[in-house]
RNA sequence: GGAUGGAUUCCCGAGUGGCCAAAGGGGACAGACUGUAAAUCUGCUGCAAAUUGCUUCGGUGGUUCGAAUCCACCUCCAUCCA
């Protein structure tokens, strides 16, 4: 019998949050966060985290987790969410993964491999050097010789793939290529719904826009500030979050405010295209306009509910 | 009223007689993504179609085999002089 797990996905600030309480509070839920910033203390106003008041008293997991000297990512992730999820299983909870990083979702959602590789990083930075040398055609041909496949697939100047895929290689003796092709057959072991929230590309970009502006009024620039004068530097994971590394460049007398406000507004709504790419791609996927469910937050959750019983999830 | 500079495809901006549907950048749009993913990278952008055709470079007219590029006049903008 597969456990029961819920995806709330979509585009970032389409109100995946607002949505997500009402759903917890409807199935009996609890909320483990996919948002590669939101896990950072101290990061709440340019992450755009759940106040805790919000929550409602539904529990969330992987916001606040981490220190914003910390590396996250998928790995830790991964390990992490389904450590949370066995807790919320062992409850008689459900398991609803909220947030707007595919990449993270897809990882707990196929269970995706990423076990037989360890975390030694210097031949990485190895490659970084010889790249920043010899330039990244270099490193494309040294991926060529050992996996033609990869070298086919990804392209010359995407740096860091090109690095992970001759780094898979050096560390298991196999293509990526193979790794990648074996998890992607997978089936999900979850009895899931996958939902991705969306609604008018216009109304998205407008809510961005507005979101910005009120991170500026709420405080960006002192809470980077903060984080600088703690010890961050701009090389660091988290700070390399919408928002973070811009006012970095304001902070270091690149742009004036105005500018950064335009350019973190602009790179969001680049980012909402991106998600949104990938949400198209991925299978299984039951699409929530919000704008064909007259905006009403309850219209969506009896439409969720739904879905969740022809699913035999709830 | 006079002088000078300018008006280019959604925007900025190159282009000064054919190789120009017009560099480059931005935006828009589309895509990739399996250990940095709020990251990283790619494609595309006048219209319609097989290598082609059609309409574009403020307007009108002209020179020329041929003009965004040269000439005339006009309109608007900028700066300067009255």
């Amino acid at each position: 019998m597969k456990k029961p797990l819920i995806i709330l996905a979509g585009p970032t600030a389409v109100g995946k949050t607002e949505t997500s309480i009402g759903l917890a509070k409807a199935v009996s839920g609890e909320i483990i966060s996919a948002d590669s910033m939101q896990v950072y203390r101290h990061m709440d106003i340019g992450s755009a985290k759940i106040k805790p008041e919000e929550m409602q008293g539904i529990n969330h997991y992987l916001i606040d987790e981490l220190e914003p000297e910390e590396e996250f990512n998928v790995v830790l992730f991964q390990t992490l969410a389904k450590k949370y999820m066995e807790e919320i299983y062992a409850k008689g909870k459900i398991p609803i993964l909220v947030g707007g990083t595919g990449f993270y979702i897809q990882s707990v959602l196929y269970d995706i491999d990423f076990t037989n590789t360890d975390a030694d990083n210097s031949y990485r930075m190895e490659l970084e050097q010889l790249a920043k040398e010899k330039g990244p055609l270099v490193l494309h041909e040294m991926l060529r010789k050992v996996d033609e496949k990869s070298a086919e697939e990804i392209h010359a100047n995407n740096k860091k793939r090109v690095i992970r895929a001759l780094e898979y290689y050096k560390q298991t003796g196999k293509p990526i290529s193979e790794h990648n092709e074996e998890e992607r057959a997978k089936k999900s072991p979850y009895n899931f719904a996958y939902f991705v929230l969306n609604d008018e590309r216009a109304t998205v970009y407008d809510r961005i826009n507005k979101r910005v502006d009120i991170m500026f009024a709420e405080g960006l620039i002192s809470e980077v500030e903060q984080l600088m004068s703690r010890g961050c530097k701009r090389e660091m994971v988290s700070m390399q979050g919408l928002g973070y590394k811009e006012v970095i460049d304001y902070l270091e007398g690149k742009y004036t405010l105005e500018e950064t406000r335009e350019m973190i507004q602009k790179e969001t709504r680049h980012f909402a295209k991106r998600q949104l790419t990938w949400f198209r791609r991925e299978e299984d996927v039951i699409w929530i306009n919000k704008n064909e469910l007259e905006h009403s937050n309850e219209k969506i959750l009896q439409y969720m509910t739904e879905c969740l019983q022809d699913r035999k999830i709830i």
